[in-house]
RNA sequence: GGCCCCGUAGCUCAGUCGGAUAGAGCACCAGAUUCCUAAUCUGGGGGUCGCAGGUUCGAAUCCUGCCGGGGUCACCA
């Protein structure tokens, strides 16, 4: 029941009598109506601007159009009035008899209200997260984790096939200075003394777990070892054991990946590293050559070298980029090459990365490797989050990633919770950047929008429970309410209510469609807000309250309202990851 | 210097592929609870949508230029 698809059709066929009638030409392009909510309540509660845009190739002036159309729109089904106003909309008021059936359709569709089938046929990758094993998650990855997982939620219910994708390098050289670290740490749990950590090497001790672990299953046999010998094995260890604390950093805030994607799975002799530069060679697509000097300041120790190049350029990058740099080992560029031609032979249509709005520079190169290799059938879609700065009281979380200390998702989860990260990260646009006070969110006031919802949604579930017990309130089984009268529904705060849950489905598709989840979270927040305004409205008004022991037909449909209102808060939450709970005390 | 993002109420932010009188929270002021959870609600004041042009029936939204803030800029991961 998607009220603005139901008289966007009845609009259409307007339209098409008009075209009929030669009042319009053939052809008519309508893809520029629209037919929506309007801004103002007061206008209406479904408007378009069919007039205004038709205008021209009818060659009338706006509003007289409107009015050859509010006619026949005023014949149409479940139309109650129409009206022109300002330069040419045409505002609908629906027919009264159409709210229940809002209601019935969100009761019966229940927890698959709002979801659609628009993304069908269209399979997308979303990677995010995807940080180097080298330390546990910390504060900076937490936004791209939540948006990323929230936007794959939010794409899974509007029908698309989504694989949430995390990306892990465990090659080069970073992995490296993690296994000399652990070795470290290694000698001392066997009771060395290491002295300072030297610079260059991890120093945060969350690499003592890993050490002892090595300890307790290899004694002292690798300190005999040389080291080309222990540094694979205890790179496996530690690329093992950090990817196990991050996933379970990731399952406390409720992220699970379908797919965990090894970077040194691209590469070694014919694999798809190899394999895809020499198709992209072949294609003349990478070559040996050298770079211009960067533009700006030059770094001091810039060469002018030969090496071999993505003719990035050809596909609206700056320049061309290095995928084997000049000691003839290939460069993370070039397994992200190999990476995306897994995804594309895995059959994605759209391959979205989440990354922080440092990355900002890869944008077009990855779009640049995505028309060279899909020719155009694959998109990539690359959504920036920007940073995240942490206060405390209003003063700054000071962080030295260098110094080791930084705030670790870990901390900040079991400082705040899951829920309350998950809303406020979700509660801004994905560019706009967020201040995150430890204080305020966990305060639980009234400016914090996480309590708010889900105490909506607590009051719900406290009103069935009162129900439950009391004798007006027997039917809280699913067919008692759907079959009630919910025609009885009719003060303008419970119409307020049912008009929100008419939105939803569109406001899904519309967030879906931008890729931005927040616009669930505003949702939520006004849903929340209608229903807690209705609440209230009872204090004064106790005849208008939802549960009346002397209107046990009203009582029967107010509560088929707060089901239904109850669904789309929990569908809501459930895209965003944060729990409905039923009870907050 | 090149590229990307941002600039909306005192503060933090929304603003639907361009729509009507630009909205919400906080803060401030005035109110609401014998009664379904006051973690709530009702009312009030508060704006040069950074600036200047352009596009059109119509611009916070699209285009150009400028101002201000942030990010980024060969072989690093």
């Amino acid at each position: 029941m998607d009220i603005f698809e139901h008289f966007r059709t009845t609009v259409s066929s307007v339209i098409e009598q008009l075209v009929t009638a030669g009042t319009l030409p053939e052809g008519t392009d309508m893809s520029r109506i629209a037919v929506e909510p309007p801004r103002e309540a007061a206008h209406g509660d479904v408007t378009t601007n069919a007039a205004m845009v038709l205008a021209k190739p009818a060659g009338q002036r706006p509003r007289d159009l409107a009015e050859t159309i509010a006619d026949l729109l005023r014949r149409s089904d479940g139309v109650a009035a129409v009206e022109i106003a300002g330069p040419g909309f045409i505002n609908l008021q629906i027919d009264a008899s159409f709210w229940p059936d809002v209601v019935r359709a969100a009761l019966e569709q229940g927890e698959r209200y709002g979801r659609s089938d628009i993304g069908a046929g269209v399979s997308v990758n979303v990677e995010y997260v995807s940080a180097n094993p080298t330390g546990p998650l910390h504060v900076g990855h937490c936004r791209g984790a939540v948006f990323g997982d929230a936007l794959a939620n939010l794409l899974a219910f509007v029908g698309h096939d989504v694989v949430r994708e995390y990306y892990f390098n465990d090659a080069g050289g970073q992995v490296d200075v993690l296994a000399r670290s652990v070795f470290l740490r290694y000698r001392e749990v066997l009771g060395e003394d290491i002295g300072e950590i030297p610079s260059g090497l991890y120093p945060a001790p969350y690499l003592i777990p890993v050490a002892r672990h090595l300890a307790d299953m290899h004694g002292a046999d690798l300190c005999d070892m040389p080291e080309d010998e222990w540094l694979p094995l205890i790179r496996r260890e530690a690329i093992e054991f950090m990817m196990a604390v991050i996933r379970s950093d990731l399952e406390a805030i409720n992220i699970k990946h379908d797919v965990f994607f090894s970077e040194s799975s691209l590469h070694g002799p014919g694999g798809p590293v190899e394999t895809t530069l020499a198709a992209l060679r072949e294609r003349g697509l990478v070559f040996e050559g050298r770079l211009p000097p960067p533009k700006g300041q030059l770094p001091e120790d810039w060469e002018d070298l030969e090496q071999t190049l993505f003719r990035a350029t050809e596909f609206g990058d700056d320049v061309d980029r290095t995928v084997i740099k000049s000691d003839g080992a290939y460069t993370y560029f070039a397994a992200d090459v190999a990476y995306f031609q897994t995804k594309y032979d895995r059959n994605f249509k759209q391959m979205i990365y989440v990354l922080g709005a440092d990355h900002g520079g890869y944008v077009k190169r990855l779009q640049a490797v995505a028309k060279a290799i899909s020719g155009g059938d694959a998109e990539v879609i690359v959504l920036l989050c920007q940073l995240v700065k942490l206060f405390r009281g209003g003063e700054p979380v000071r962080m030295s990633k260098r110094a080791g200390e930084f705030v670790t998702l870990r901390e900040l989860i079991d400082e705040v919770g899951p829920d309350v990260i998950r809303f406020i990260m979700l509660f801004r646009k994905n560019d706009a950047p967020l201040d995150f006070d430890f204080e305020k969110v966990t305060e639980q006031t009234r400016e914090n929008p996480v309590f708010y919802v889900q105490y909506a949604h607590a009051r719900i579930c406290s009103v069935m429970r009162n129900a439950a017990r009391s004798a007006s309130g027997d039917g809280s089984g699913h067919l008692a309410l759907t079959n009630c009268h919910l025609n009885l529904l009719q003060d303008d705060g419970e119409i307020a209510i049912i008009k929100r849950i008419a939105e939803f489905p569109r406001v899904v598709q519309g967030a879906a469609a931008a890729h931005e989840p927040h616009r669930i979270a505003f949702y939520m927040y006004e849903l929340a807000s209608a229903l807690h305004a209705q609440w209230n409205r009872g204090k004064e008004l106790p005849h208008l309250r939802f549960i009346d022991e002397k209107n046990p037909d009203a009582t029967a449909a107010r509560l088929a309202l707060c089901r239904a209102v109850r669904y789309v808060l929990s569908n809501g939450l459930g895209i965003l990851g944060v729990v409905p709970v039923q009870e907050m005390r």
